[in-house]
DNA sequence: GAACGATTTTTGAAATGTCAAAGGTTTGGC
DNA sequence: GCCAAACCTTTGACATTTCAAAAATCGTTC
């Protein structure tokens, strides 16, 4: 190797140092961002187009789904990462369509449980397949090796995020 | 090895192939979801909280800061990802916050062009360098290979979502 | 130069989202 | 038994979101 020759790798790393290594955090972010939003969107419009459904409502009874004996209003805000505000709001309007059932247990009337009716049990396993249908369709191009090597270092950054939120959510 | 070693390892392979294999998609979408759920609304939380300002009203300032000349609503739209009426409402209550001017130029009355008032850049470059900051921390405990890494090949999902769209988008 | 089609933004209805405050209920001292 | 603190959900005020339809303007064609 030369002097010019080595010296040109220096530059290269300096180079790289200052425009691919600084704010690469903020360039992870934007970049899980827009792939998120751009995943959501085609899902939502999946969702209503096939089966008249909106993605909040198809998350809260994935989640209720997994639970048949139904869960605590609070229970599904964390799990759904939705507000109590807005998880009464959702529950109301999948009742409304006889997708969901609202009962207050005998032991504690505070406490609101829902749970997927028959009709929203067998709408939602419709849905459930379709939508995985629909996943390994848009990752179709996308290494089996390199979704695993996603799922595992995405979970890293999930904790680490986690270690350090300002706020109150701990687990 | 003994024979009952390696038919135990037979096992976990399959069991592994059955489990892990398995909606592999599905189950990275549901991280990677999660994820950016987490962030985001940390990110709310400090705007908020330090600020007084939304992720939304961030993001178009974002867009509208490296375009001092200003932009278009329907280009807003696209880099945004968000809707056209969206868009107006957005910009609507950043003007009457004095952050965002609304211009119609004099080639096209179709046209509002929005650009950052002076107060406008002030305001964003604080949010920006906190924000940035913000992102180096929550992603702290992440190695930065695997940040680089991350990046990339998240970008991989990103072509290949993009490419297996059913609707409109196209660039 | 009137009309038609294309482009751009706004509007309106409904759902989702946040936050803070208010409503009930339960529980644990006293 | 009663009161205060804790717990769970709802409510209310706004902001954001989507979609579809309407409104305004432009360009072209005849």
């Amino acid at each position: 190797m030369t002097e010019s020759e080595s010296a040109n790798v220096d530059l290269e790393i300096i180079v790289q140092g200052a425009q691919e290594g600084k704010k690469l955090e903020l360039r992870l972010w934007l970049r899980m961002l827009s792939t998120t939003k751009l995943i959501s969107q085609e899902i939502r419009r999946r969702l209503r187009n096939e089966f008249g459904a909106t993605l909040p409502q198809f998350d809260l009874m994935a989640q209720l789904y997994r639970e048949r004996e139904g869960l605590r209003l609070g229970e599904l805000s964390k799990r759904t990462m939705v507000t109590n505000g807005n998880v009464t709001g959702l529950v109301e309007r999948l009742e409304a369509d006889g997708l969901v059932l609202r009962v207050t247990p005998d032991g504690d009337r505070r406490v609101t449980v829902a749970k997927l009716t028959a009709k929203g049990e067998t709408s939602f396993s419709a849905m459930a397949a379709a939508h995985e249908g629909w996943l390994r369709d848009m990752m179709a191009d996308v290494d089996p090796a390199i979704v695993s090597e996603l799922w595992r270092d995405i979970g890293e950054v999930k904790s680490s995020v986690s270690n350090h939120l300002s706020g109150a959510d701990f687990e």
